[in-house]
DNA sequence: ATTTGTGAACCAATTCACAGCG
DNA sequence: CGCTGTGAATTGGTTCACAAAT
């Protein structure tokens, strides 16, 4: 059943499921594939497909049963199996992390805090167990955390990664500038605001060609 | 000279600019293709596809010049235009980006911030000047504010948006977890920590086929 | 009458392969 | 000879158009 799904059918899919909990909590039952491609900004077949690489699912004359449609995700992509997180890096940006709730909301238990300034650990109020840096691998290891969020500063980020990585990570949320290594099997994802910042400073020049839709 | 950017190449020349910076800074003084794309993961013709949409620059025995290249893209995308920005939402996150230099030294100048608490604008100790969130609108138009992050909780993210988007903004990077309804012609960024650990959870499942390079 | 699901057709982006230059 | 730049081939994704379902 499962095919090969895209990484922008992923993305895509992340976010239906998002607007659906929305949909839901604002009453609505039932939705189609047009209106939530409104939503997106995407076409109406790309939605349809998208869902389509989960199996079939929807009511031919009345669209999508926004719960059914939402359990549907949820189970197609595991969205809500348990992963073990840890945040390295406990400056401004890592609390802030530290402290949000959704997290753990969804799944994603935060068991560790990572910084080099013991000043810091010291500092911050939370009952999640903080620990210098260069006890990252060994705590990654022991606990089986799989994710990790990188909120250090850009000359930093590489040897967090390294450790991370050592320790037996899956996946790293970038928060820092740093264009880290690649790492087989090691997936990335990349969030800097001055890039966000750039791109969307270039989308909006005046004779950008490219318009969204 | 300009052809049509597409947006995949665009993020990678971003990419490739912070990494000749690093370059740069640790001594080095020419690269080569091959080089660029094993630090970043793709494809050597890739790089050079990408470098191409900005007109030849290369030296065909050795390579890229790193200063050079890094001029030839800040000038090609122009990412050295200054621009104004703020941020919507001043809890923890907000605070934090509020407080991001590397924005302000590179061409992004944060000159408001907004929250709905009064209390909150009281509190916040910086010299960027800030604002109740009534009055988005009107700072947005009277300053000329290009771009803005929205750093508050979902339910608040759409009134904040439509109160940008009322007053000319012309990129948002949107940090809540809600699905912004698309506007013409207004860009958005999503960044939503629990879809980024959802991205990577199910990538990191091992009988997902896709493999990074 | 609508709205889904999907093969077919289309378009965009990546990769290939090699010509051209130093 | 090594490395860039680029048309050609290929892959991957999106859009189209229509059959199937209720």
């Amino acid at each position: 059943m499962r095919k090969d799904i895209p990484l922008p059918t992923l993305e895509r899919l992340c976010k239906v499921h998002r607007l659906l909990e929305d949909l839901e909590k604002s009453g609505m039952t039932r939705v189609s594939s047009t209106d939530l491609s409104a939503r997106l900004g995407v076409g109406p077949p790309s939605i349809r497909k998208d869902i389509g690489y989960l199996g079939e699912i929807g009511n031919f004359r009345a669209g999508y049963d926004i719960r059914t449609l939402r359990h549907h995700l949820e189970n197609g992509l595991g969205l809500n199996k348990k992963k073990k997180a840890c945040i390295v890096g406990l400056g401004r940006l890592g609390s802030a992390i530290l402290h949000y709730e959704r997290l753990g909301l969804n799944g994603f238990d935060i068991v560790a805090g990572f910084d080099s300034s013991i000043n810091r650990l010291e500092t911050i109020a939370t009952v999640i167990e903080l620990h210098p840096a260069h006890e990252i691998t060994e705590v990654v290891r022991r606990k089986g955390i799989a994710l990790a969020v990188i909120a250090v500063p850009s000359v930093a980020a590489q040897e967090a990664a390294d450790r991370l990585i050592e320790g037996g990570i899956r996946g790293i949320v970038n928060f820092s500038a740093a264009v880290l290594r690649p790492v087989k099997n090691i997936f990335v994802r990349d969030i800097d605001l001055v890039r966000e910042f750039r791109i969307l400073s270039v989308l909006s020049e005046p004779y950008w060609k490219k318009q969204q839709p």
